[in-house]
DNA sequence: TTGTACGCGTTATCAA
DNA sequence: TTGATAACGCGTACAA
């Protein structure tokens, strides 16, 4: 078992000076060709690499993006980290992946361990937890310490970072108008509570549209789950909230799930009551994942485009690390991108 | 903005040593009550924290675990990740990720990078390429440097290190006798080409199956199918080699596939072909993903239990890390474990 | 053309 | 009880 190699190992056993070796290695016309080629020689047959850490250490920065996200089991949010590591290894860094598990004390701690000097900055979705109790220090004081964060689609407006987001109210417009244009008269919504800031925009995208087509909202129509319900754990109760639902307001012609697994659930219910889909029931849900492209029938969804807004918050981190300190004005200067959703239409809807 | 406080601020701030202030900051015994109360008080003020690259760079050390995925859109490698995740931070251990996205390429230059002193060790599976070329230089030489490797799921037993595996055989096994019990007489396998492994033996534990049950197995009723078709932009295709399978093969009553998605898309082309489930066809997966629980009808399948693979994997790897140099029986000795796979049944069985 | 010295932030050892 | 020094591995400014 031969150790990694390193310059001092070369150095010694072709008897010459470290920095010669590190000279050679590195091209440096102040090498002598003679000594380049035995040191590169020697250094390939050993198969020299550098140690990132030792260089981290000395450049005060490791080339690598600490991401931050409530799960990782989430079509969304893999995606998004599919996006993300490809920017950056095309720029020539790593992705290093703390999970929250939605939960506040786990984001601190995760982020806490790589503040420490294991990464450049941060691109991260805030835990469901933290939105509740709207504690948004840990973010703060990340920043101040001179570390940048890209926030996405979960983010924070009051914090002064680069954010990436999807349009979540235009998007769920979008849905709703198909659903009217496609003659829903009383369109019901499967939504989260309020808390969950994607939750609220979606439901407010929802009544802008109604109102915009003249159609006054019924808070009938409107479900707010508790969220606790979108754990695998309590589909039953969630199914029992949605049978409900629907027993209630047998006029129903069209729902909108903020998420593809209400949808789905409401499609389970709907087959029970025997309401066939799209014809008695049209239904269109946020996020384009497997279960909406497999279903039966499949979904009509409006898509984030998560592995667009992984890119796009990779980029946008990268650039600012990678600014001239001399820039300040660029430096005091964030970024709210918007990634367009889009509509992509199934078997759900006519 | 405040940079992040080093040892040497605290100290010139109070005018004392960064030795002192190192070891009164760990408590030490030798330093007084007095000076330790003082700098106590200013680290926690400034928020102290030892910069982690330091520490790695002098211990020789990282606490990262590098996790190498094919994928990580994917429910059985999401959850995988979840489980070592788990483990190594209750352990201390950070997780760095990097896609080989099936490449042998990608694969490679993603280990080099991180071997560089980035983590202390791998965990890992192999990418498809790798597996066709069955080029594994870039796997022992990172073991003869000393940096040890866990594989799971897709492994190549000649590799000395530990394994992390599900008993394909006897899962698939368990799905056909499940099968052959429910009055099955004609059971096809959907199934890769056997360059994948897990595909190989998934259809090794079918033919057994089969044979156990002194069934004999139709070359007619085993379609291999290619592993582009595996890609969301071949569901068209893979349909079609579904449908001539059950074309030419009328009395097909069974179906076992080695994965969800050619499940799902058998279960539409069935649909299609108006073959009712389970009544007139019967249906079972192997890897138990979101696809299965929310399809209709719900895929009984053969759960793999991806944390549980990621967890182990996560002790293993660590356990070796922390073990004592001097145990040189431990080193030598690897360890293939196998993780037990278990029969849910939901509707697409009777 | 080559080598010395320094610093990145930390801890351990040894000297004062 | 405190401080100076060396070392982890590297690159570079400067000296030889």
């Amino acid at each position: 078992m031969k150790r990694k190699v390193t310059l001092k190992q070369i150095a010694k056993e072709l008897d010459v000076s470290i920095s010669t070796v590190s000279k050679a290695l590195r091209n440096s016309v102040e090498i002598s060709e003679d000594t380049r080629q035995k040191v590169q020689a020697f250094a390939k047959l050993y198969n020299y690499r550098p140690n990132n850490i030792a260089l981290s250490l000395k450049n005060r920065k490791t080339k690598t993006i600490g991401i931050i996200i409530p799960e990782i089991v989430h079509h969304f949010f893999s995606k998004v980290i599919t996006g993300i590591e490809l920017v950056a290894n095309k720029r020539g860094y790593n992705v290093i992946v703390g999970l929250s598990n939605e939960s506040f004390d786990k984001e601190v701690i995760n982020m806490q361990m790589l503040a420490n000097g294991s990464i450049d900055g941060f691109i991260l979705s805030i835990a469901k937890e933290t939105l509740q109790q709207q504690d948004y220090h840990h973010f703060t004081e990340t920043i101040n310490q001179g570390m940048p964060i890209v926030m996405f689609d979960r983010v924070i407006n009051e914090i002064p970072c680069d954010k990436v987001i999807v349009d979540d109210i235009k998007g769920a417009k979008l849905a709703v108008e198909k659903l009217i244009g496609n003659g829903c008269k009383n369109i019901a919504i499967i939504t989260t509570k309020d808390y969950i800031s994607v939750g609220k925009l979606r439901t407010q995208g929802y009544l802008e549209a109604l109102e915009d087509h003249k159609m006054s909202p019924k808070s009938s129509l409107i479900l707010k789950v508790d969220d606790k319900l979108l754990s695998e754990n309590h589909l039953d109760e969630l199914e029992k909230e949605i049978e409900q639902l629907f027993k209630s307001n047998k006029n129903i012609d069209g729902v909108f799930a903020v998420n593809e697994l209400y949808a789905v659930t409401a499609m389970k219910v709907a087959r029970k009551l025997d309401l066939e889909i799209p014809e008695a029931l049209q239904v269109i849900s946020f996020t384009d994942g497997v279960l909406s492209k497999h279903s039966t029938p499949s979904l009509t969804t409006v898509s984030q485009h998560g592995q667009k807004i992984g890119e796009k918050a990779a980029d946008l981190l990268i650039n600012r690390l990678e600014l001239d300190d001399t820039d300040e004005a660029e430096e005091d200067h964030y970024e709210t991108v918007v990634i367009e959703t889009e509509l992509i239409e199934r078997e759900s809807t006519k």
